[in-house]
Order: C-alpha cells, then structure tokens, then sequence
DNA sequence: TATTTTGAACACGAACCATGTTTGTTATGT
DNA sequence: ACATAACAAACATGGTTCGTGTTCAAAATA
C-alpha cells in the first residue's frame, strides 16, 4: 500500500502549507493529477482537507486535534508497547475500564485473550473485542463522537455510576504537572472523570509528545493516577515530577 | 465468491445429514479436501460445525436458532422489502429505538440516511449507523451477546428506562395469536419488554416464517403491538387474527 | 508399525485495486 | 461569448492479493 503513506505525505503538505495545488502536489508525490484528485476526494470526505479548483486547503487547524483515522497509525510501536506493559500490570480476572483514543486501543488488543472483564468508552476498542472468548465484555450507553466513537453522554456516564472497576486504562491529550491531565472534548473530560471515581486504580497512557501539551479541558491533577505508562523517550524532569506526586512511572 | 455459497453448502449438507466426511464433502462440491479442510477452519471458528478427525459434525441443534452470519443472507430480499416499508412509516426527526437481529438490521440500514435519532440494540446496527452525517446516534449500554451482538443485561434496561421513543421495531423468533410475540433468549426478552414499554408506538417485523414458530421466552401478547410489517406470503388467518386485535398488518 | 488425516509450503490463475491516459464536460477568466 | 484550465468518467494496464490445488512432512489413529 503506497497509497496510505502518499496520503500522508498529502495531508501533511496540504497542513504544512496550508494550502497547495493539484498540480503541486503531483509533482510532490511523482503521480499523476488524476490519482491526486481521486487522492483529494478521499481526504476530503475523511474530513482533513477542503478541495477547491485547482487545489486544496487543510483544515487541520493548529492545535486541533487529528482525526482518529490518522493518529490510529501514528507511533504504532510504542503504543503497542505501551498497550503491552499496561496489559503485564493487569491481573486476570479483573474488571477494567479502557478509555478511548488510538493508544487505548492497542491496549484493548493486547487484553483480547486474557481472562477478564472489560468496558471499552469506544466503539473501535468494542469491535475489537467482540469475540473474545474468555472476555467478559460490557459496553456503556452513551452517544458515539463521529470517527473517534467515543462514548459520551449521560447514558455513558450512568452506566460508569452503576459499577466499579479494578482498574482504569485512561489515555489523555495532555499530560504534565503544571496542568494535569487534559482532553480536547468537554464531553470526553466529563467521561474520564466519571471513569477514575468508579476504578480502584487508575493507569494512564502517554506517549513522550503528550507531556508537552494541554488540551482545553482539565480532568484531573497527575496526583489523582496511580501509574502513568509511557515512551522510554518521555521528559526526565516530567517524570520525575510525576513521581514524586507519588505515581509510579513505566517508561517503555 | 463462490466461497460463501459452498460453505452454505457444506453447512446446510453437515446439518441434514448431522455429520460427513471430508471426502464426502469435496465430492459434493467437487473441490479438493484441502479446500474443504480449510472451510471447515472457517466455519468451526463460527461455531456452525465441530471438526473430528476425517470429517466434521454440525453444531446447530434442531430447534435452535441458527447463528447470525448465517441468517444474515437468508432471505435478505425480503428483509429489505420489509424494512423499506417500516422505513416509509417513520417520520423525519422521530426517535427510533432498532431492535437486534437480523432483519432489524436491514432496518438500520434502511434509516442510515434518514434525519433521525436512533437508538440501535445491537452493535450489528450500531456499525452499520456509524457515520450517518444526519443521524442521532444513541447507544445502550449491555453485553454484547456472541454473534448475535445484542445488548442486553440491567445496563441495557437502565439505558432504556431513561428514555422515550416516538417508535421501537423490534423483530421476533416466533409471532402468532396464541403465543403472542415469543424470542429464543431470555435477557432478550426481558429488552424487548423493556422498549415496548419506553416506546409510544411499536412496530413488529417478521418474515412469513415466524408466524410458524414459537420461541422460549414470551415477550408480549399480540395486542400490544401497533403494527407489524411482514412478507406477501404470510399466513391470512395469522394477519387476520392480527387485525382482529387491532393490529395494522402491512403485507410487502 | 502401517495407514490415514492433517496442515504447512509452494505454485498457479483469477479477480481486484491502484494508477495512468484519453476524452468529453464543466467551470473560470478575459 | 470565447478560450483556457480543471475536472471526472471511461478504458487500459500493471501489480497485488485471494482462493484453490498440489506436494510433502508431521501427527494421529488403527
């Protein structure tokens, strides 16, 4: 598939520039104008770019957030590495919430053969659930945010009122001791607090690049975690921060 | 694919005879054991069969419901004739509560683009609804049965008692004037009850086949419903005890 | 131990997907 | 209104994948 890695390389583009032609970016990609207008109104209907005549605009603001789709195979490796060492602190027969986002489901995939109750907050995390056999699946109400499908909502919020877990896998926007932990969606902030009052234990993922951002809405201080897994390249003073809160730090 | 039609061969042929050879089997298809052995992988893995040495013996009991995947394709025109009529009785901007299985699903799939706010009860719909630009989507929360991927359980009913729908369409395994409206499973019986009463209207769906039959667990007598669409081939007396009963019977 | 069944490995062919080219249509600018 | 540029549909082509069959070594059964 060298299709996937060209539309990265045009969505990148398109963001870096802001703006760019067809016929640039045929130059860009070496193809031709027809597979870059095939290319554009795939993007376009994914929601990352805006065609217009002759070229396109980006309409990934900065600071936004990407959408699911993109950030699902960005850093693959250390989020299965991540998923990995959340899945080796995990013991069999528990009762686990996972959080949504592209980190939490590799999580939810290193937990499908174990032996465990699980609650995942997305549908992408669900579908990659639905047929486990030993798995104990539960899924919460709740309305699903398009692409992320992420659950959200009183529904979502009453059926985490209604239970309590072991442990809670939540993953974050931002992460970092002067101003807690962040999501981008109020909605998702509210879901992720409701999750750590119903868990006896709560492992947060992050990767090294979340430690130097804050999303919009806060959901808890670092001193509310009781583990933090992340990249073996994450910032020693953040960790170091994080630990002396009392968090133990995994850094993969 | 001429694959999915020789499984339903060897699936249906294991079923009528209760077990046969891997021999058997490549003759009545008249393809190699190989292939065989590696559809009888697939199908063992769906639960429709069970592999022994040198053959394979059916698992699908008389009287049981057959899985999923397997009902999905049976009769599929019907379903979409039955789920474009359940379609046309629906109102812009109504909410909806789908009920799981099979020909609900083609329901679903009927509303996809329809201004609408849904509530579908299996993840079968669920997925199918995702995406919907003009669609409310609303998730219960519950247990994803295997297969069936239906919601059920007390989160199901909580999420359901907290709302109120203009129309629930709910399907059946068995629907006639004695037995009134009857399902194969117990938890899902209990949500069935559970939209009828969180609903101001309820249509049933139901192949000519279900006025036949009559499942385990009883859900609803036939007067409790409003409406119930169904194929041209259904039984006259069973659609006229329906009427008789107050029921409106569309035939499609 | 002899025989049969099985599954992994390789090979072949068909179907499918992505890409490029051509051509007619649509939109834009002067 | 005309000329030009961009677009999209249609067709052709090359590469890839998927399904199938064959062969052979390993495993299970008699």
């Amino acid at each position: 598939m060298a299709s996937v890695e060209r539309h990265q390389q045009i969505t990148d583009a398109v963001r870096h520039a802001g703006q760019l032609s067809v016929a640039e970016l045929a130059e860009l990609t070496s193809t031709s104008e027809m597979t870059i207008r095939r290319d554009l109104e795939i993007l376009a209907e994914q929601g990352l770019l805006e065609r217009y005549r002759g070229g396109a605009r980006s309409l990934l603001l900065r600071g936004e957030e990407p959408p699911f789709a993109l950030r699902a195979h960005d850093g693959l490796e250390v989020k299965q590495r991540i998923a990995a060492a959340v899945g080796a602190m995990i013991a069999d027969g528990e009762a686990v919430v996972i959080d949504s986002g592209t980190t939490c489901l590799e999580v939810a995939r290193a937990l499908t053969h174990r032996r465990l109750t699980v609650m995942p907050l997305s549908l992408h995390a669900a579908n990659a659930l639905v047929g486990a056999p030993q798995l104990r699946l539960l899924l919460p109400g709740g309305e699903p945010r398009p692409g992320e499908l992420a659950l959200t909502g009183p529904l979502a919020e009453a059926s985490l009122a209604a239970l309590r877990f072991d442990t809670a896998v939540i993953g974050c926007c931002g992460l970092n001791a002067a101003n807690g932990l962040t999501a981008y969606d109020l909605a998702d902030a509210a879901i992720k607090r409701a999750v750590m009052a119903s868990a006896n234990r709560v492992i947060a993922v992050a990767e090294a690049a979340k430690f130097s951002r804050t999303a919009l809405a806060f959901v808890a201080p670092t001193s509310a975690l009781h583990a933090v897994v992340t990249g073996d390249d994450a910032p020693n003073d953040e960790a170091d921060a994080l630990e002396a809160a009392g968090v133990v730090v995994r850094r993969v």
